[in-house]
RNA sequence: CGGGGCGUAGCUCAGCUUGGUAGAGCGCUCGGUUUGGGACCGAGAGGCCGCAGGUUCGAAUCCUGUCGCCCCGACCA
């Protein structure tokens, strides 16, 4: 790209020497107050030539990394036919995220939230061997999703800029080079863009894939919550897993026996109250860990059938609904209530437990039968209740809890489940130490889709025997809006934004300081020279604006070199000014260029 | 969808309690003085006080409704 000057005086900008009131994050308050972006409408955005620029940088870094092993950019409408969707049920199942509209006809549209359908069908109209494969197409376009919510300016947007990117492959192994080779890209995208980012594990479950990673960027302004270890383990929370102790031996632990619990329809309480009546004899207090808390959950099926269930998770744990979404998924899930609760009058509320001294309440039972226990409701475990392991938990009366019930022995599960809440300090499933919590933004995610789209619109193609095989695809997404917005929350002082050098939407700043005339001469050609030697130039060359303005302005802009041509310029010498650090040191003009080498 | 808050000039806000015909700072235009940290003087332009009803001689202000926006939560391939 030639290299270019851009005249301040001239630039389509008006920076805002206060904070706009709607805007709370960061990246949002100083993008708009720069002059890089200007709100439309909830969650959309129009870009200025600055926010353009930016953006444009970005894009070319993802476009090197994916052209280096071979993707090939092509061009997909926002706006598409209802039919593709149709064929996947993606029309239905995305619900009021999706903006539909209809033409003159009445005939029915989108703008599309995802382009996996109309990828899969080019392919399938164009190829048909498996000497065509593998290929990896890509993307980058605005993608249209109706949040609910819009917030934080461009970090969750309803219109926004994506890449997406779509591998087709004949063989699992195939995709998994294909996946491999996205991830590697998305590796050295983020290593370029100076993005600080971990790799977690994500769910695969929903879209019926079978390997699924996402890339979170750190940032307390984050909406998932990751867990990582020292050693190397990182997971979403809703794809973090518990392993099950060991089974332990049933022999010799003591019978379950009732006791009285009088008024402990809570963890807190029945903990005091066991304490206090019912103190253990060989020494260690009870905790709500030694408890076995029993949750009532509604699920409500794709049909619509309603489906009470029972988790049973130690005391000291809850219920985290995003956990027990993915769990149940495409099952809805929720608390159960008080209609739920009608209908099952033999669950005392505070008092639910699996057992009852002649039948088992929930679940299966220790010996196998009777068949169906009392209440007919699923009991689900979560899996640190291992078998060997005791419990107090409730008795299914009211004020009595049953003490020393043995997971095996006394009651049996029906399934195991991981919905309990991930606390610091739970140790990581591979060993590798606890974890702890941390909030990040997903910036992109590597996905194995699998043969789930390639089968319901029938893309096949021939193999070397001649036999139609199903293709496999990958999906792969970077949100470039976001990842702008992101590097902006991350990279700002006080005073304005401060760009990593290779988004940065100019290479150097040039303010010319000082109404002398000779002073402005010098700077002209200094910005000419900066041009000619490649750089792109933005100059501030107001000549009514005082220099606290243009010094405001710089700094608020965000340009991380800036060069002040100001009172030493008739003595040959500028001053390079170092955003991110503050530092300015005087230069000689003809040692410019090297110095600004030095410091990029 | 639940909870909270806010709609007055391009931006940030005052005025509303107690009704009397629209204000400030910044920005913008013109003239002049300034020019190394958000200068100053003078003269201007700019508002359907979100919208619709109502009360009243009179409504930015009181009442009712409605729409929109922001934040928190729920939701989010």
């Amino acid at each position: 790209m030639e290299a270019v000057s851009t005249r301040l005086s001239q630039l389509f900008v008006r920076t805002l020497r206060e904070d706009p009131v709607d805007a709370e994050v960061a990246s949002h308050r100083l993008l708009v107050r720069a002059g890089y972006i200007r709100r439309q409408a909830p969650g959309v955005f129009a870009w200025l030539p600055l926010g353009l620029r930016v953006r444009r940088k970005i894009e070319a870094i993802i476009r090197d990394e994916l052209e280096s092993f071979g993707a090939q950019e092509v061009l997909f409408p926002g706006l598409l036919p209802r039919e593709p969707y149709e064929v996947t049920n993606r029309w239905t199942e995305y619900g009021d995220g999706l903006f539909r509209l209809k033409d003159r006809k009445g005939a029915d549209y989108l703008l599309a939230p995802t382009h996996e359908e109309v990828f899969t069908l080019l392919v399938k109209d164009l190829y048909s061997s498996y000497k065509d494969l593998p290929l990896s197409l890509y993307q980058i376009q605005d993608k249209y999703r109706d949040e609910a919510r819009p917030r934080a300016g461009l970090l969750r947007g309803r219109e926004f800029s994506m890449k997406d990117s779509y591998s087709f492959d004949y063989t699992d192994a195939g995709l998994e080079v294909s996946y491999q080779q996205h991830r590697d890209a998305y590796e050295r995208i983020f290593q370029r863009l100076g993005l600080d980012y971990v790799i977690v594990k994500a769910d695969a479950g929903a879209m019926g894939g079978s390997r699924s990673e996402e890339f979170l960027h750190p940032t307390p302004v984050g909406e998932d919550t990751f867990v990582r270890s020292a050693g190397g383990y990182a997971a979403n929370v809703e794809a973090f897993t518990t392993d099950a102790p060991a089974p332990r031996s049933l022999d010799g632990l003591s019978p379950a026996e009732v006791l009285d619990t009088p008024d402990t329809p809570t963890i807190a309480t029945l903990v005091d109250v066991a304490n206090q009546k019912h103190a253990r004899a060989d020494g260690p207090e009870w905790t709500a860990a030694d408890t076995l808390k029993c949750i009532v959950l509604a699920l409500t099926a794709l049909d619509g059938t309603r489906e009470l269930v029972v988790v049973a998770l130690p005391g000291d744990r809850d219920i985290d609904m995003k956990r027990a979404e993915v769990a149940f998924a495409p099952a809805e899930v929720e608390a159960a209530n008080e209609a739920d609760f009608a209908k099952h009058p033999e669950l005392v509320k505070g008092y639910i437990g699996p057992w009852t001294a002649d039948r088992a309440m929930l679940g299966g039972s220790a010996e196998g039968e009777p068949a169906r226990s009392i209440t007919g409701i699923r009991l689900l475990l979560d899996p640190r209740v291992s078998e060997g392991t005791a419990w107090v938990t409730g008795a299914n009366e009211h004020g009595k809890h049953v003490f020393g019930l043995v997971a095996g022995r006394d009651f049996v599960g029906d399934g195991e489940v991981q919905i309990g809440s991930v606390v610091a300090g739970d140790p990581a499933p591979d060993g590798s130490g606890p974890v702890e919590l941390a909030r990040g933004m997903e910036i992109g995610h590597v996905f194995q889709l699998g043969r789930k789209y390639a089968e319901a619109l029938g893309l096949k193609v021939l193999d070397e025997n001649g036999k139609l095989v199903t293709v496999t695809m990958g999906s792969y997404g970077i949100g470039v809006t976001r990842i702008l917005a992101v590097i902006a929350e991350s990279n700002n002082d006080g005073k304005g934004l401060i760009w990593p050098k290779n988004v940065s939407p100019f290479d150097v700043h040039v303010v010319v300081a000082g109404k002398d005339a000779a002073v402005m001469e010098i700077a002209e050609s200094l910005v000419g020279n900066l041009e000619a030697g490649g750089l792109d130039v933005l100059f501030d060359d107001r000549p009514k604006v005082s220099p606290g303005v243009k010094f405001g302005d710089a700094e608020l802009l965000g340009v991380p070199l800036i060069v002040i041509v100001g009172r030493d310029a008739p003595e040959g010498r500028v001053e390079l000014w170092n955003r991110a650090t503050g530092e300015r040191t005087s230069v000689s003009i003809d040692e410019l260029g090297s110095a600004l080498a030095a410091q990029a």
